[in-house]
DNA sequence: TTAATCCCTATCAAATTAGTAGGGATTAAT
DNA sequence: ATTAATCCCTACTAATTTGATAGGGATTAA
């Protein structure tokens, strides 16, 4: 499951969204929308804007805009940067790998070839949905 | 990520899926083998037994058999079982429902959507591979 | 200069995960 | 019957991660 931050950051990134090409939005309006603790959020905003995906500015009228498209987020990244590794095992993830403690052979433990095999299938969707298709949902 | 305990209860499956049709496999011997702490690997085992994936024998002679042939054991059941919810988040997830607090309409959230759409993809891998598919894996 | 806003560091509390301890119950063999 | 082997139950503890808060510093626009 993702992390409660994660999903308060997609939720976040997903208001910015709907706002794309518009005026910055405060930390504090996406605080109060999307009931978020205004102190947690600014933590993860902040994350969010090292990991290239925001822009930010102070002052008046100053607050977040997404640095992309919203077609050009996609969850994996999003996951990845706030959750970490999108593998069910760190020895079949691609961006946080590392080998299992007492592994005998990599290569052919059945176990991790079917981490793999998940971690692939997972991928495909989340490398392909992005913010954009959040926010084309509708009833 | 699997917790810990969910890898360590694979590798016992996987070990005593490489034992099927023998004789039982005492705690001991599958701790020792798979390099698992002796007693954290007994409540693990009695959970499965629980789960009604494994049979126990007491006394001399005794220790643990799967209750099924591994090619009927899915890693779906196994995580379940160990880790709990396959989703990503609890509104996506079959077994594991839980309605995200602050919700305001689940039927229209893009973000459910595609947690939906990611747990289909990853169902489709964990439901068909099997305990037998990760002891057929060879080098 | 001031008010608005983001941003940085540090800390804390709660929850979860990982592991340990000790003995009880059951069984097979003698 | 007794003993040794084995699983099983309850409880506890330690370590780690997660979720959240606090307070003030830096930057910007008006």
């Amino acid at each position: 499951m993702l992390s409660k931050k994660t999903q308060y950051a997609i939720r976040a990134l997903t208001h910015l969204a709907l706002h794309y090409g518009e005026a910055p939005v405060r930390i504090s309006t996406i605080a109060a929308q999307q009931k978020i603790p205004l102190k947690f959020l600014e933590n993860i905003l902040v994350e969010l804007k090292k990991a290239d995906m925001l822009e930010s500015k102070k002052g008046k009228g100053g607050g977040y805009i997404l640095k992309k498209s919203p077609k050009k987020i996609n969850l994996a990244t999003v996951i990845r940067v706030i959750n970490g590794p999108i593998a069910l095992m760190p020895c079949a993830s691609l961006n946080f790998y590392k080998k299992c403690v007492d592994c005998y052979d990599e290569e052919t433990c059945g176990i991790r070839k079917m981490m793999i095999i998940t971690r692939d299938a997972t991928l495909r969707i989340l490398e392909k949905k992005t913010l954009y298709d959040i926010i084309s949902v509708h009833g």
